[in-house]
DNA sequence: TGCGCTTGAGGATCGCGGCCATCACCACGC
DNA sequence: GCGTGGTGATGGCCGCGATCCTCAAGCGCA
């Protein structure tokens, strides 16, 4: 029964604790964080109105303004008299950047874990192929900054490097000028952040990893979309290596 | 300024015009379709809340609600004093089945058109190949009732035999056991649809689709996986033929 | 005198609480 | 067994105050 709002009348502590900035947000963080954590099952009934209220310390306009984007994201249906059920994980958007960020524990998560995995090695070599065939010296640019960057943080810097490599598959898949694969950025953000998890920082893991994002730069750079589907192929190979032998 | 609501005091339309059936999903699907339409461009900032309440003639409340699922799908973002503004649209999430469906007409987007079957030629023969690993005996059962469906409706019912073709791909993906492919069934579904919406319906192409949909299916019964991925490949190409020949 | 930073007021959304309407479900009665 | 009314939940509307971002006017400095 904890509280979300800084409660009552004598202090004011600034900020909230969980999820956005505004109340609903935070509202909608712990109610998704909670559902995606298990605690309310599939098919389970979430608490009413009233109860939403009581227990975390808002009004009913948050409450249901935060059912209303939950039920917009998939997970959750309201009903008149039935009050607010939690749906079955099939109608879950689990593409949507934000569900998957409410996931406790991605990486423990096996079947999450290689379902993004595998959906990875379906989609990105054909992204790199298309990029290959269709990036504009700007996409190009924007990869090879990428490139840079994780070669600049190699020893050092570990956040860096996550952030500079997920910029470059970012840039691979915006090269690919394909509406559909770019709206799958978010899923892979999450997962390889999953990976980066996982994934100890091995200074030959990650210069192996270099050089097979290198590869697949150049292979772009030149037109070759074979040798980037290739090179992407053999980068994710790496990852799904470093991948296994840490799981 | 055209109105949602029933107005006003004396008599009572019980139905609602447009979207589902509650008065904030027709807020919804109205400003996601003018959204989706244009006639909100990216950028552009939406009426203050008041003027939304006064066109619509619904309430602060549910503009508000609608404001936020819009907002939870990516469409628009709400700053404090700026009103709300019409995201990019590499923001939307496009793979929602729901804001897909808010297209005014998919067939006419010539890049979402070609971006979509793209999509399905890189993951849709993916999934055959994975179903043909995995299928169980009842995702079997349901491909083969959505061919049945396909045959036993060919001359006739145009309608049956899209929903038929529907539920075949559908199927394959769910017997792909893959959580990222089954979240693309939205996408797929509005992909087929826009399909139908070109091609039209030729006898002769819809004997060629039903065979190449029976070459997938008994691929995948027989655990061929290299044949039921060259089966989704020549079925996607006769697909691509006959919208390519109408388009 | 011109430019840039600061500060003030305005104005929009945000959040709250109460109210009534509506509708599904259940139990009672015919 | 069926119809009907009670009951309790969500759906929707309204007005209020708080908040905080934005824009622009005003001031200081070079």
């Amino acid at each position: 029964m904890e509280n979300i709002a800084p409660s009552d009348a004598t202090g004011w502590m600034p900020s909230l604790d969980q999820g956005g900035a505004s109340v609903h947000n935070a509202v909608v963080s712990v109610l998704g964080s909670r559902i995606l954590g298990g605690d309310y099952a599939p098919g389970a009934a979430l608490p009413r109105e009233e109860e939403l209220c009581a227990m975390l310390g808002v009004s009913r306009t948050s409450v249901r303004e935060a059912v209303k984007v939950l039920s917009a994201k998939g997970l959750v249906e309201a009903r008149r008299r039935a009050g607010v059920r939690v749906l079955p994980r099939d109608s879950w958007r689990l593409l949507d950047p934000v569900v998957l960020g409410w996931h406790p524990s991605i990486q423990d998560d096996e079947e999450l874990v290689s379902g993004l995995l595998e959906a990875r090695r379906i989609f990105e070599p054909a992204a790199a192929e298309l990029a290959a065939r269709r990036a504009s010296a700007a996409d190009l640019a924007e990869i090879e900054r990428a490139v840079v960057g994780m070669r600049d943080n190699i020893p050092g810097d570990l956040n860096a490097v996550c952030q500079a490599d997920l910029a470059f598959h970012k840039g691979v898949i915006a090269a690919s000028h394909n509406v559909v694969l770019k709206g799958l950025v978010g899923m892979l953000e999450a997962a390889l952040r999953a990976t980066f998890l996982v994934t100890n920082p091995l200074m030959e893991a990650q210069s192996r990893a270099l050089s097979a994002h290198v590869a697949v730069l150049e292979a772009i750079r030149v037109r070759d979309t074979a040798g980037a589907r290739g090179a992407m192929n053999r980068l994710l190979d790496i990852a799904a290596d470093d991948l296994h032998a840490r799981g």
